[in-house]
DNA sequence: GCATATTTGTCCGTATGTATA
DNA sequence: CTATACATACGGACAAATATG
């Protein structure tokens, strides 16, 4: 049994300014393994064997679990238990839509753009930039991620942040399968360059019609280097990956 | 307030086709005590109190309680509880702000109309005529969010679809600090007689432009007639400064 | 198709920590 | 400051559903 879970710095209370629960934690160190690839798309996660990885108990086990359920990274199935989440080609391609309807009009119904939004915005390019020269794929992703989030938070609209925070989130089980992620990656990331352009100059116009061709060619890349593995028609029965 | 709830509906197996657990029918009571005003923003919802008016166990209760707050029906404060969630104006304006880009974003974005769309919008129109004819404001208000979500559903994205609905759900909590509610509903009405005509005679961009007109003043609306209770028995100190 | 073993769903008792009177 | 109430978390138990042989 894998045991390169660590559990002590889900016990510990680490600060006294996290308001967070235990379930909240399990839940953070789950989700970072289903981004790093440690648990691929339909695996199964055994309350048993996860509980003993983690040291915590069952109940609190399966309140992390639920919280990554409704996020959509793990499906639920009723007395068969939770599977991380394998998304469909047309799963992709309706978040892909979402993205173009949700992103592309936020920019348009930009009011005055923040000194703040921008820098934020231009910090992801950055980060993108630095990540691809350390040739650092996830790091890479995560700031195109950032990038997307700054754009949309240009609109000014907390709500509007945790929900395409929340759909932008469900992409990294698209990563999982692809597999030229380093192609893919810095294909697209002179794209950021010329958004964020079109945004300092004020042509949010552009920058929307910018984006949508842009999201539209991302989303042919990402199904042409899709390979779901289907496992055989059969979900394997281990819990962590191996 | 509490006592009134009924354990039958939840413990009778009702049928059989139903997946959902125990927790999702407690969610589905809950929600609907909020829904109907049982349950008012900033009330507090005891554990002990509603597991012995429910009937279920702490588990079962908590694991529903975590999913209304997921669905923004509920907060959670750690170490005090869960609260029903009481919207400020603040949070009601950035609700308009959502829905005027995401559902006008989704208008335009419409490629064909399927005939199923287009007959799910104007059975919401006439649900709600149906039910101002009878002086029903709580089915008026169900049948305009069903309006909204048909609106979306042109677009034929159900990640978009799923996405809207949670956003309008919040907006029951608005309702129940609205007192002309009645006002309110019946004056916004012939909005969506408007736009579905608009939607019928394929002019997409039209009903865009008075789709948000329509938010504007809707919003303008609601705030002119929203009057949040600072409920007496529970305050909420809500001790943030560190 | 049946019998068995495993896993989940649910409940309960209890201990500890935290907030409030 | 103490006391009380309550939320958080643990661990064990059992029935029901599922998977296995």
């Amino acid at each position: 049994m894998v045991e390169s879970f660590n559990d002590e710095s889900l016990r510990a209370e680490s600060s006294q300014l996290a308001p967070n629960s235990t379930a909240s934690r399990v839940a953070d160190t789950l989700r970072a393994r289903i981004i790093d690839g440690d648990l691929l798309p339909g695996a199964k996660l055994s309350q048993e064997r996860v509980q003993d990885a983690l040291g915590v108990s069952r109940s609190t086990l399966r309140e992390a679990l639920q919280l990554l359920v409704r996020e959509r990274l793990l499906t639920h199935e009723l007395g068969r238990g939770v599977f991380v989440r394998q998304l469909t080609m047309h799963d992709i391609s309706d978040l892909y839509r979402v993205r173009r309807i949700v992103e592309c009009a936020a920019l348009q119904r930009v009011e005055v753009i923040k000194p703040a939004g921008l820098r934020a915005l231009v910090a992801a390019v950055e980060d993108g930039e630095a990540a691809v020269a350390e040739r650092n794929w996830d790091q890479v992703a995560a700031a195109s991620i950032r990038f997307h989030e700054a754009l949309v938070a240009l609109a000014g609209s907390g709500r509007l942040d945790t929900l395409i925070t929340e759909v932008l989130a469900e992409f990294r089980l698209a990563y999982a399968f692809m597999r030229d992620t380093q192609a893919f990656h810095t294909r697209f990331l002179g794209r950021h360059t010329d958004i964020a352009e079109a945004v300092r100059s004020d042509d949010l116009d552009s920058a929307a019609a910018l984006l949508d061709t842009y999201l539209q060619e991302a989303e042919r890349a990402v199904l042409a280097s899709y390979r779901p593995q289907v496992s055989g028609g059969r979900q394997r029965p281990s819990v962590l990956r191996q």
